[in-house]
DNA sequence: TTTATTACTGATAGCGCTTTCACAAATGTT
DNA sequence: AACATTTGTGAAAGCGCTATCAGTAATAAA
């Protein structure tokens, strides 16, 4: 409860003064440097106390070099809104950087003709390092990084592999997902699957390919069908598989809100979930939970990989090179199979 | 496309240089400063382009005393994290903020426990402005905006009114909802209220109050019964009111989630929405537009919260005094009324 | 004891910008 | 024609730190 004073104005050379020793020993104690005398380092830190000091973060960067600054920066083309994602994965970062006495930088802008503003921000000496949220040309990316600067991307980057990132694992929670279906006894999994020209489309394709690859089958074609991960794009898909009449008892679908929308239709027309056909969503979005039918889906990681995209870019300032992760997805049994 | 150079560690300096001029002619120019001849100023103009630089914010920072920075705080502590909520908030900030030439700092922190670290982030000269999310306890805010940190909170703060804050017109929207239910021929209204030690769920419960009484009539108690905006709670209110017998053919909930929960109720019970009852909910939820039954409600402008937020703190690091805002709300007709 | 290390510490020189201040040139005023 | 203003510009002094460098005191090695 104890307020300290915390004065504005306190600089450095005060305390300097005020302890007795010179501005040098001062700003050695600030930065945990060990050999200074244990005196000298009690008496400048009693007058830090005293006075409220707290170093100025411009003339820091200044002299070092060093923002402290990680640039988060989202691509507002994008439609991220649709869930709480964002919110948790930058609380994560901040949270995270914190550690590394790094703080975030939020940067919502278009990223393709922002490109000049960006790139200043970026460029000179305006921040440490930048984490990248999926974003369809990861060009921009790899040239910022190839000039030295650390990046990282949540999601999996599309060209450049080479720059570290942090993704869920898309395909083995996809396949987890196709797999469970098949030991709850489904002789028939279709899927609806995402976007395949983003990323995480194309891998919870494959994981449910591979699943059904590992029974000795090949894919039926006629048990996929696919959708953009849209709520709309879910409703038409479950339409379209219902209307061609290939008999199928389950179904993966690439996320929670295609997923929510097949099941209406489901609802609609009055096939039981999940006895006659059960599904399986993949996100674990806050409205999984909500309707009257709870969705079993696979839940992804959102706060790891803000964590992990935050450590992986304080790594890089000090100066390593991480290697990507992929993080471990959970299946998440509700009512829906 | 053609991607300028932006050299890392061109300096002003080297600008005046090329430029033929001294550095604060330089200085002058990229500020703006009228009184420099034309002709100088496009030399450096040509010389900044050519050398592809961009000034160094903590020089700049350092020179000036002003950061540029402007701190957006979350208490963690907090869970806003039920909707997109948190993502467009920020997101508008950041865009708007971006105008007068300002940045966001991230800054999600448990309020309480982190006075110390947050006031020595916000007290010193590390900040220009702070915006704040609805709080439990302000008193922290008022003490810094008292030392003269510009500061702006999002949602009404609960103590000192002195602080310049945007919210949504609750009271107003809560008003409109209950009477467009009066006027689609509803006799008896009932609601669920949130939880009224919140501003939001007071004011709420207010504007519902203040329909009922423009009728003439006073609240019966019997139809109001207390929810604390969770989804769970809009179940139990809605169990509550049904077991109660109260006969009533509307009800107006202080949110979508817990409107949601008592429409779940509704279906399971097989009462008609909106034949039997016809229920409204407010916020706007993503949620709200994802069952079978559309649920009509009250939204709030959540992107306007936001760069409301950041043109006040904006104007205040200008010296102005902005007055506190209240935004609008709309009433979306959907399935449920 | 003399010399070579080691342990601490203080001057001091920037980091890259802004901003007085002073001054020259150009303009306006009696 | 003599003086007072106004304009446009550069020199230079910081802003508050860090980091190099050199120097003194204390310790180890010869």
């Amino acid at each position: 409860m104890t307020q300290p004073p915390m004065n504005q104005n306190v600089t450095l050379a005060e305390i300097a003064e005020v302890a007795g020793v010179s501005p040098a020993t001062v700003s050695r104690v600030l930065n945990g440097d060990e050999r200074v005398a244990e005196h000298r380092v009690e008496s400048v830190n009693r007058a830090v106390r005293e006075l409220g000091y707290s170093p100025s973060r411009a003339a820091r960067s200044l002299a070092t070099g060093k923002t402290g600054l990680i640039a988060t920066i989202i691509d507002s083309n994008l439609e991220v809104f649709t869930d709480p994602f964002w919110g948790i994965v930058t609380t994560a970062i901040s949270r995270t950087l914190q550690k590394s006495n790094l703080q975030a930088l939020l940067m919502a802008t278009p990223l393709n003709k922002a490109d000049n503003m960006l790139a200043a921000s970026l460029n000179s000496q305006q921040v440490d390092g930048a984490i990248f949220f999926q974003l369809h040309d990861d060009g921009f990316v790899a040239e910022l990084f190839k000039q030295g600067l650390p990046c990282v991307v949540v999601g999996t980057p599309k060209s450049s592999k080479s720059i570290p990132y942090v993704d869920v694992d898309n395909a083995t929670g996809a396949r987890m997902a196709t797999e469970y279906l098949i030991t709850r006894g489904a002789k028939n999994v279709a899927t609806i699957t995402g976007d395949l020209a983003i990323s995480a489309g194309r891998l919870r394709y494959e994981g449910y390919e591979a699943a059904i690859a590992a029974l000795g089958q090949a894919v039926d074609k006629n048990l996929v069908v696919n959708g953009n991960f849209s709520h709309e794009s879910g409703i038409e898909a479950m339409e379209e598989l219902l209307d061609s009449g290939v008999p199928f008892d389950a179904v993966f679908v690439a996320n929670d809100l295609m997923a929510l929308g097949a099941m209406s239709v489901l609802n609609e027309r009055d096939i039981k979930v999940p006895e006659q056909v059960a599904v399986v969503g993949f996100d674990d979005m806050f409205a999984a939970q909500l309707g009257r039918q709870k969705l079993t889906t696979v839940r992804q990681d959102i706060e790891g990989l803000g964590s992990a995209a935050a450590s992986m870019i304080a790594e890089m300032v000090e100066g390593r090179r991480p290697a990507s992760r992929m993080l471990q997805t959970e299946l998440i049994q509700r009512d829906t199979a």
